[in-house]
Order: C-alpha cells, then structure tokens, then sequence
DNA sequence: CCATATCGGGG
DNA sequence: GTGTACGATATGG
C-alpha cells in the first residue's frame, strides 16, 4: 500500500474484460508523472416512470444482453426541476454495453431514462468530487504497467487535500511550417512539413528543419528529412514530458496535418502516456486532437469560443490576438515565399518566423492559463474539455456538477427534433433606445452589473419555479412570447435551483471584487472572470435552444424584467435633466452638456437605493468622443455599433462587423482611417477629404494593384459548383493555364474594367491591368465607410461628389 | 425576396 | 463518444 499526493489533470477510461477502469493521469508533488486507475466505479442512468417502480426495477435487474447486464438497481428520492420524484437507479457493468442495454431498456413501457448522456468520465469526476488541476492523496497498490509514467497505482482510497493548483507546469508549444508553392492550400497528400519550432517552459527553444544552411542560430537543429523531422517531433515531446502541450488552431490544422504527413512514413504518433496513438474526433469540421495523458490545448478555441467575447478584434488570427492580449505581433514575413526560399535553401527568416509564432502561443497560454485553471476548479471538468468548450457548453457542466449536489436529475440533452422546434419559437429581446446617429463629446456610459442573472435572483426565475399561482408569485411585465402577449408568474416560496446557484456566483464574485479593490491578486482576478463568465452566460444558455435547462418562458422574462428596469432608469434619467442618446440592454449613454461628472454619482445613488436583491447600476466610463451608428431599421435586432475614445486614447470600437479577408487590404484601412480621424480630431471635413481623396486615387488608377485584391476560397471542386461566383470563374481560367487549382486552394482577383457579369470581369492579380474604379468604390470603400459618413451628415452621394464640385481644394 | 455557398483558424 | 450541436454574411437567381 502507498500513499501519494498528486494533481489529476487527465481523465479517460478503458473497459478490460468489461470492467471498466478509470484512469486519472497526473503529476505528483515532488514532479513525477502518475497514472491512478480507479476499477470501482460503474456507469448509471435514472428512470422515471409514472406507477410500478418496484415492479419495473425488478424486470430492470434481470436485463442481460451479450456480455453486458445491469448489476443494481435501487430506489431513490430525487428532484426533478425542483419536483420531488422517485427514481430508479440502474447501474451496469460496462459503459461499452449502454447501447445494448438501452436496447433491453426501449421494451419496457411507460418509462422515461435519465442521465443517459453524460460521458464516463464526467460523471466519475462529479460523483467522486474530483476537481481537476487541484492536490489529491491516493492510496493504493503499486501496479505494473508500461505506461510513459513514474508510476501506477490502482486507488482505494482518493482525498482532495487542497484546491491548489499544479504551481509550475511544464509548458511546451509548437507550430509547424508547410511547404507552399500554392499559397495557403496546401496539400497533406504532397506538401511536405518543413520545420516544427518549439518554444517551452525555463526557455527552452528549438527549431528543426531538414533543409541544411549556415546559421549561428544554435536553436535550429538539422535533420535529414521530413521523414526524420516527424520522429524527431514526437522524440522532443516525449523527452520534455510537458504537462501542457499547446499550439495554435494545432487541433484543426498541425497535429492532423502531423498525422497525415507520418501515415506517408507510417510512423505511428505514439504520444500517448499509455503508448496510444494520437486521436482526433471531428464534429462537422471541427476537429479535436487528444492525446491519452498528455494535455494538448489548442489555445485558439479558447479565444474563439470565451475570450473573444471580451476582445475588440473581431479577427482571431495568432497575429490579431496577440497584438490586443500581448502588444506584440508575428514576425512581418511574407509567408508565401516559404516554398521559394525553401528551394533556395534560404530559410532561416522562417525560421525565426515559426520559433516567434511558438513564442507567440506560449505567452498567450501563459497569460491565459490562470483563467483557465479557475474554470477548470468552478466547472470541474479537465482541462482539455474547458479549453475547448462554448459558453453554453460551461454552464451545463457547472449546472450538472451543481445538480447532484442538490440532490436535482439532471434533464436530458434535447433530441435534434426538439431543437428543430425549439429554434422555432421567439420572444422579445433587449430593449435599445436607438442612438441619435452623431458624433458627441463628453459621453458617459453607466451599465447594470450583471443584469440579466441579478434579475434571476431577484425574480426567481428558472423552470421549477414556474407556476400558474399569481398569488405568491414575481408577476413578469407584460410580454410578447409567439407574438402572443402575456405575463408568467414565478413562486416565491421556496428558492430555485438555478436562481440560488447564480446568486452563490454573484455574491461570490462581488466579495472578490471587494479584496481585489484593496489588493491586486492575479489569482483572484482569475477567478472573479472564472464566476463572471458562468454568471454572465446564464441568461443565454437558458434560451439556447440546445440546453438541457432550456426555458423559454425563464428567457422571456427575463428580458422583460430587464426592459422594465432600463426604461424605468433612462425615464428617471431624463426627468433629472440627463441627456440619454443611447442605451441598449444593460447599458445607458448619456451626453454631460451643462451637467458635471458628480451629478452622475449622485443619480447612480438614487437609482441604487430602489433596486431589488442583487441588482445594481453602476459607472462604465467617461469617454471625450464618441460616434454612434444606427443599424438600418430593417435589420432585425439592432445592434450596438458605436466608437468611443477614452480618456486615455484608446479607441474602443463595437460592432463594425468583421471586415473578412475576401475584403481588400484598401476597404479595411479606409475604415480604421476614418474612425481614427474622427475620434481622434473630430474632424468630420478631414475625414470626408480623405475619402475622396481615396476615391479619387482610385479613379485615377493611383491604387497599387495589391490593395485590389480580393480573396475567396474554393470549398469543393470547381465541377461541383452550381453557383458561379467570380473566384469560380476564375478558378477555371487557372485550370485552363494548367495552374493547379482545386478543392482548398485560394483564389485571389481582381474586378477589372467592362460591362460583363463580375464574374467574367474577375482576374488574376498578374492579369489584371486596370481595375473596375468603380466597382471598389461602391462595393468596397463606400460600404466600408457609408455609415459613419451617414452620422456626420454626409450622403453617400457627397463622398462621391469630384473635388471640383465640393469645392474642397487640394488634399 | 429566398436559396445556396462561404468563412473562420492553419500555410 | 453512454455521438449525432456553428453562426453570420454575401452572392446568384
């Protein structure tokens, strides 16, 4: 018998002869890697049914199917939605046979089954109160194994004895450059892997490629082919042992394209600790890559999914992201003359390249892992989950780790035709008092914190609270649901599930940003984003058609409350003599005209004092400029789309939607330019010049031919087309130059002059003479810039006006 | 107006 | 994974 303390940080199962087993892979205090197999615990569901429960646990008890049977069943008092229900636990022997079981189970009539999708190891960690990353004790036997590990134990007995987290895990990131003649497609079945770069925990750096050349770089190592290349790949990352493997967009791009690259050499990608080969699970075209035992963290569902919520780019390349998290950006190389080079032996710039880009992950992680770990011990799940989970996807989990601890079943994931109709129904959203379009000095924002789950709390709302009782019951305003009109009642009584837990957030996250005033501990700002983003996802999970906890009506209301209240504040704002010229959900803009910053304290005071529970409003910011926009009326659910500049000069722009790739570089620094000017200088007649002077170099053929360009990739072959857009035209003009052209590959041209379709106007950028002046003035500049001119009180007409009719003069 | 196609991240 | 879940936007017809 041995006793060890260690930090679980991965979970998977194995079933041996039907028996399944548990593994927990970790790391030890003293820094030994561990693998704990638990072979006690078992799969389970519930079952419900409306009579004979004893009768239908018997006949559960005998039900057998090939080598699966159920071993127990047991009667317990559960909740359902706050419901006091009976139900039957059904354990069986091996999480393998559910199918089988479940089979069996369809025969029997009148019952419902529960807890039937949640995987394995999710529930072994809920039930056994397991919290990934934080210090177990363990004691059990020793076994033998030969696993890439210190050691193995089979557990009898595991402890949590604190919820410290791992303190200096080992960090290894990595990227992979490909050869490229085609630019960004490239081909897994020809285009080789021409170097990997690392960059990991106490500095470590290394570069290796297979193209040799005279370098005094000592972190570039030579190897003699891709070949090589691969086995050296996997030889790094089983002699660093890294606790954490991350890469960038290394789950839908690097580790697949490893793979493919190793199945031409068939090298198996033996990174598992238990000697597996690397796995991926795709869903749509998604892809996951899983190691067994080793973390690999692709950092870029992180952003996408959680992070990008709170960042102003609305772009989530390495380069965009690190230039707003970190202040620094990729090395500026033209990654299109990767293959060039390569066939000079001319790479050691990309080779700095693909080390910085290693660095780049790596401080990201670095700087996002402290959010990550707290998520990790909020929600409980591993890691790997998390990282790459949706903001739906986080507060199910915590709901379900929540649930058991209430004693609450959780309810099934919805079928695929619940949703179907799910998705059909509608209900009123945020209330937005439609900006004044202008430009404004002086502008204040005040916002409800946390609205929508403060209005949970102090509205109990949430599906077991539902009732027809308008007696002892919060009364909804009147609301639209279905274009039906109607109010919903929710007790008071007695305190909901998923009002108390979201109260347990908030109170939890306001006593943090309590000490956080007095003290700054990255730790607790860790945490206090770890409750905000759980608190502030659970309006939207409960009207998410793909929730377990789905409820409409608890949605509706919601919005409803918040509506009231924020219609209520502004009313109050202007009768105080505010000037209110947007507002929309949680927030309110006001211009200060004649009024001073304090009188701004004393109405966010007044308001306070009458807000029920939780709930309050509280000072955003004070900005010099701003310019809103309105969204035309068309467009349904308008919204915010506004720049401000605060005191401190930063530009904080909400809403201009991404300007995607297959717009030209010319639409894109048009927009930032002008938004620039007009916060900056508040220049309107400076920016308007600028466009026309733009307008005019376009007119005049001044435009460099690489800022025309416009990209589109090809998604199938061009045969499977039935829409003929311009990059397909031109796809097929490539094929007739015998240029390869397929499936993946990126198509950039150029609009050029004459009166055809724009499809047969589309050309190769070498091709291409002169462009279609005014197709980029109205379907690139114009759009990119319309709006805002529409606020300064220009019409599109008057950015088109020549110089000589405005009467400008020379710019 | 509706229907269909594409993008994202990666090189 | 005890499978079965993207969401927003542009172009063509």
């Amino acid at each position: 018998m041995v006793k060890v303390e260690f930090y679980p940080m991965d979970i998977d199962y194995i079933s041996e002869e039907n028996v399944p087993k548990i593994r927990l892979f970790g790391k030890t205090i003293d820094g030994k890697r561990i693998c704990a197999i638990d072979s006690k615990f078992r799969p389970y569901f519930w079952v419900f049914a409306e009579k004979n429960l004893e009768k239908i646990a018997k006949d559960i008890k005998k039900i057998k199917n090939k080598e699966y049977f159920v071993e127990n069943v047991e009667i317990f008092d559960k909740k359902f939605l706050d419901v006091d229900v009976r139900a039957i636990k059904v354990t069986f022997n091996d999480p393998k046979g559910f199918q089988d079981i479940k089979e069996k189970i369809n025969e029997i009539r009148d019952i419902s089954k529960k807890e039937v999708d949640i995987s394995f190891t999710r529930r072994y960690l809920i039930d056994k109160k397991i919290t990934p990353l934080t210090l177990y004790e363990i004691e059990g036997e020793l076994i033998k194994n030969d696993f890439d590990v210190d050691y193995c134990i089979e557990i009898d007995k595991i402890k949590q004895i604190n919820d410290d987290v791992i303190a200096n895990p080992k960090i290894l990131s990595f990227d992979i450059e490909v050869y490229n003649p085609r630019g960004k497609s490239v081909k897994g079945e020809e285009d080789e892997i021409v170097m990997i770069g690392f960059y990991g925990s106490d500095d470590y750096k290394k570069v290796i490629t297979w193209k040799k050349f005279k370098t005094n770089k000592k972190y570039i190592e030579f190897v003699n082919s891709e070949l090589e290349l691969i086995e050296k790949f996997i030889d790094i990352i089983k002699k660093f042992k890294p606790d954490y493997l991350v890469g960038y967009y290394t789950d839908g791009f690097d580790l697949p394209y490893i793979k493919q690259r190793a199945s031409v050499y068939k090298i198996p990608l033996d990174l598992g600790l238990d000697n597996s080969i690397i796995k991926f699970s795709k869903r749509r075209d998604l892809i996951t890559s899983k190691i067994t035992g080793l973390i690999h963290l692709d950092i870029f569902k992180f952003i996408r999914h959680i992070v990008a919520g709170s960042l102003q780019t609305n772009i989530y390349d390495l380069n965009s992201v690190t230039q707003e998290l970190l202040n620094e950006s990729k090395k500026d190389i033209e990654i299109n003359g990767l293959a060039k080079a390569w066939d000079k032996g001319d790479i050691e710039e990309f080779c700095e390249y693909n080390l910085h880009d290693a660095v780049l992950t790596y401080r990201l992680f670095t700087n996002l892992l402290p959010n990550l770990e707290e998520l990790v011990k909020l929600i409980g799940q591993p890691i790997f989950d998390i990282c790459r989970m949706t903001y739906g996807q986080l507060v199910e989990w915590y709901l379900i780790k929540r649930a058991r601890e209430f004693n609450e079943i959780t309810p099934n994931r919805p079928k695929y035709s619940d949703i179907a109709t799910r998705v059909l129904r509608t209900y009123k959203g945020a209330f937005v008092f439609e900006p004044k379009p202008g430009l404004y000095e002086n502008v204040v924002m005040l916002d409800y914190k946390s609205l929508y789950p403060s209005i949970i709390v102090a509205k109990n709302i949430y599906l077991g609270t539902l009732t027809d009782d308008k007696k002892n019951s919060y009364e909804s305003p009147l609301l639209e649901v279905d274009g039906e009109e109607r109010r919903y009642y929710f007790s008071y009584k007695k305190e909901g599930f998923i009002p108390i837990i979201l109260k347990d957030l908030i109170t939890r996250r306001n006593r943090i940003r309590e000490l956080l005033k007095k003290e700054k501990n990255p730790l607790l700002k860790a945490r206090s984003y770890a409750l905000k983003t759980v608190a502030n996802a659970s309006y939207g999970y409960l009207g998410f058609p793909g929730a377990r906890w789905y409820s409409l009506e608890s949605a509706a209301s919601i919005t409803a409350f918040a509506r009231e209240y924020i219609q209520k504040t502004i009313k109050l704002a202007q009768d105080k003599g505010f000037e209110v010229i947007y507002s929309d959900t949680d927030s309110i803009t006001i211009v200060l005209r004649n009024k001073k910053k304090e009188d701004i304290s004393r109405f966010l005071k007044d308001v306070n004092k009458e807000l029920p529970s939780l709930m309050e409003l509280e000072l955003e910011n004070f900005y010099p400029r701003g310019i809103f926009v309105s969204k035309k009326s068309s467009e349904k659910g308008a919204k915010k789309k506004y720049a401000l500049i605060d005191e401190q000069g930063n530009i904080k722009v909400i809403g201009f939607e991404a300007i995607r790739s297959d717009w030209s570089i010319l639409a894109r620094t048009v927009q930032r330019k002008v938004l620039e000017i007009i916060l900056k200088e508040g220049d309107k007649e400076k920016a308007l010049k600028y466009v026309k002077s733009v307008i005019e170099d376009i007119k005049n053929k001044k435009i460099p031919m690489n800022e025309l360009i416009i990209q589109t990739q090809l998604r199938k072959s061009i045969e499977e087309y039935e829409q003929r857009g311009p990059h397909v035209a031109v796809a097929e003009k490539m094929l007739e130059k015998d240029m390869i052209v397929g499936a993946g590959s990126t198509i950039r041209y150029i609009i050029s002059e004459g009166k055809e379709k724009i499809r047969d106007r589309a050309k190769l950028p070498e091709e291409c003479k002169s462009y279609d002046a005014d197709y980029y003035v109205n379907n690139q500049v114009i759009p990119a810039v319309s709006q805002l001119f529409e606020v300064l009180g220009y019409k599109k007409e008057e950015l088109l006006e020549s110089k000589e009719q405005s009467k400008l003069g020379d710019f």
